[in-house]
DNA sequence: TCCGGAAGCA
DNA sequence: TGCTTCCGGA
């Protein structure tokens, strides 16, 4: 699924030109995100709490900016929040339970997945950490390799930073909400700024005069700001370098309702939303309007990095769908810290790609990502939630840690098709077709990492960082095996891949055959492949015990045949320490003849299966 | 305070 | 389609 093919992401204008042409209605949502992002407003409405939570400190005052904007003076906290309300369905918010007048946006869709290049941005411009990332240095065309369906689906829509253009609000009365006087709904930013739709001058002097004064252009296309991140949000990691991803001084940052370069925002990408092909068609705006068009992201792994990094932050934070993982081939990203979990061992495992158990041939090992997931049914309706028992199951998107299963049950294929197990301790992961794009962001993802111990797939992890999958046996470990905390043995760094890679991006696919590592036993039919290495010695042991034994009656018979000549035994005797292989020197020590031929078969046994660990 | 159905408007 | 308006209910 990793072509080469490039999804092109274009602006997508989230004012309605088609209810009335030249009318250019503002979305409500798109009013609180400016709103938000201008300080004067602070006391009426500011982000709080969590990221992408905002609190609404005066509903009638925010209801009344409302009504000037759109002309309804008869607009009220009630109607608007029936309004809010919708965007439940829409994905677009959520209710901050258990807070008055608190709602959260829901950033997976609207940010990350269609803001690529992201800038938190929020030290410099006082914007705290609920605020939204920052697009930075996208143009309207953003080409990204497409890593799912879905993000080839996804359209390309910009954000508008709260606070960078907080000089342009300054400039701005509260009144600079729509009087209404023009039939259109706006007094712009943009006008306001003296850039008018239509207005001609480069777009880099019309964002210019836009900026935030305290904003160097630096810090403007800064991904992923470079102050620490708080604790839990790492978004580009604190030594993330101030890195410019556009090299024009075009700022991309929307500054206006108006269509164009300006004030771009569209609906995330939601099942909920007109999910229809049409939607997935470029917008194309006027060229008047949009003195970016045509300007193209040049792909650059860091930047790559960067975003997926941010991206897969967000992934945890909004306890999204593993789906809304990216990742790509050669781009190995940092791991995101959980808030709840510091750096846990993801940390210490270095670089490793976020994946998702659907992506690509890593869409077969849902292991190989350090956090396991279960997929859970999207929070519910109201009326589906009505039409169910009162269980609560499912509604709740947290992220939430349960035991895992048995290892038979991760073991198997069965994690793709479909919810492997929805009760007790076997792993709960519900996988669905990557086809399935209706259902994107149907799933919610649950950390079920806290175990480690279900399974024995998990290796510690990698030096190269990733966990290094071991390869399960089904039908060959007997019982008394599996009960047993199968050795687990650190993958040995594959050359090829590049670093963190190495048998993550492989996979399953890294069977010790293809690695040009040992064959199986004997005793392992059906294409065993890197058994545990605790198992093989055990079985070797076996074995070797077995055929230690006949060949000490064949010793004895002959022993028995020449009575008459007995045979000291020079060797001291020993102690047949460290039966299980360590050392099998020693067990050559007290054996006869035969023996001591069954012992060196079974040291060299012994050393190939040194050997054969060595590459497993 | 919040929710969501229903009807209507542009 | 995206609200706006109204309203009953939790």
């Amino acid at each position: 699924m990793h072509t080469p093919v490039m999804a092109s992401f274009t602006l997508k204008w989230a004012y309605k030109p088609e209810s009335s042409p030249g009318s250019r209605q503002i979305q409500l949502w798109h009013f609180i995100l400016e709103l938000l992002r201008k300080e004067e407003y602070h006391d009426v409405i500011a982000w709080q709490g969590d990221y992408g939570e905002f609190v609404i400190k005066d509903p009638d005052e925010v209801a009344r900016l409302w009504g000037v904007r759109k002309c309804k003076p008869q607009m009220n906290y009630d109607k608007l929040s029936r309004a809010l309300r919708y965007y439940y369905n829409k994905r677009i918010l959520h209710k901050t339970k258990g807070k008055r007048f608190t709602y959260k946006f829901n950033f997976n869709k609207l940010v990350l997945v269609n803001y690529p290049f992201i800038d938190m941005g929020s030290a410099g411009s006082g914007v705290p950490q609920s605020a939204p990332p920052v697009p930075s240095g996208v143009g309207t065309h953003f080409r990204f390799p497409p890593s799912t369906p879905s993000d080839v689906l996804s359209p390309s829509e910009e954000l508008r930073s709260p606070g960078v253009f907080s000089a342009v609000a300054r400039r701005m009365a509260r009144g600079s909400v729509s009087d209404c006087s023009d039939g259109t709904s706006t007094n712009s930013e943009l006008e306001e700024a003296g850039v008018a739709a239509g207005d001609d001058r480069p777009a880099d002097r019309v964002f210019r005069n836009l900026l935030h004064p305290r904003l160097s252009h630096d810090s403007l296309f800064r991904v992923y700001g470079a102050p620490p991140n708080p604790p839990g949000l790492s978004r580009g990691g604190p030594h993330a370098p101030p890195h410019r991803v556009h090299p024009e001084p075009l700022s991309p940052f929307p500054v206006s309702p108006l269509p164009g370069p300006g004030g771009l925002l569209a609906p995330p990408l939601s099942p909920a939303l007109s999910m229809t092909p049409t939607s997935h068609l470029p917008y194309t705006p006027s060229p008047s309007l949009s003195p970016m068009l045509g300007s193209h992201f040049s792909f650059n792994p860091e930047d790559m990095k960067r975003y997926l990094q941010a991206h897969t932050q967000s992934v945890y934070n909004y306890h999204l769908s593993p789906r809304a993982f990216l990742h790509y081939p050669n781009i190995v990203i940092p791991q995101p810290q959980r808030p709840d979990k510091g750096l846990g061992g993801s940390a210490a495992a270095g670089p490793h790609p976020p994946t998702h158990p659907l992506h690509h041939h890593q869409s077969e090992e849902p292991h190989l990502s350090p956090f396991k997931f279960k997929l859970q049914p999207p929070p519910l309706g109201r009326k589906q939630r009505e039409g169910l028992p009162a269980s609560g199951a499912g509604h709740t998107p947290s992220i939430t840690t349960s035991g895992l299963g048995s290892s038979s049950s991760q073991c198997s294929n069965s994690a793709s098709s479909g919810l492997v197990n929805s009760s007790g301790g076997p792993p709960k992961i519900k996988v669905e077709p990557i086809s399935d794009v209706e259902s994107e962001e149907e799933v919610e993802v649950t950390d079920i990492s806290e175990e480690d111990d279900n399974c024995d797939v998990f290796a510690p992890p990698h030096s190269n960082g990733g966990p290094a999958p071991l390869p399960c046996n089904d039908g060959i470990v007997d019982d008394d095996d599996l009960e047993e905390d199968v050795f687990k043995t650190p993958a040995a760094p594959t050359s090829g891949a590049g670093p963190g890679l190495g048998l993550a991006l492989l996979g399953l696919k890294a069977e010790p055959r293809e690695l040009g590592l040992g064959q199986g036993p004997p005793s392992s039919p059906g294409g065993t492949r890197c058994i545990p290495l605790k198992l093989r010695f055990k079985r070797r042991w076996s074995e070797d015990q077995r055929m230690e034994a006949e060949a000490e009656e064949a010793e004895d018979k002959k022993s028995r045949a020449e009575k008459e000549e007995p045979v000291q035994e020079a060797e001291p005797k020993r102690v047949e320490e460290n039966r299980d292989g360590k050392s099998p020197v020693s067990l050559a020590a007290p054996l006869g003849t035969g023996q001591r031929r069954v012992s060196s078969e079974l040291q060299r046994a012994t050393a190939q299966l040194s050997l054969e660990n060595n590459g497993c």
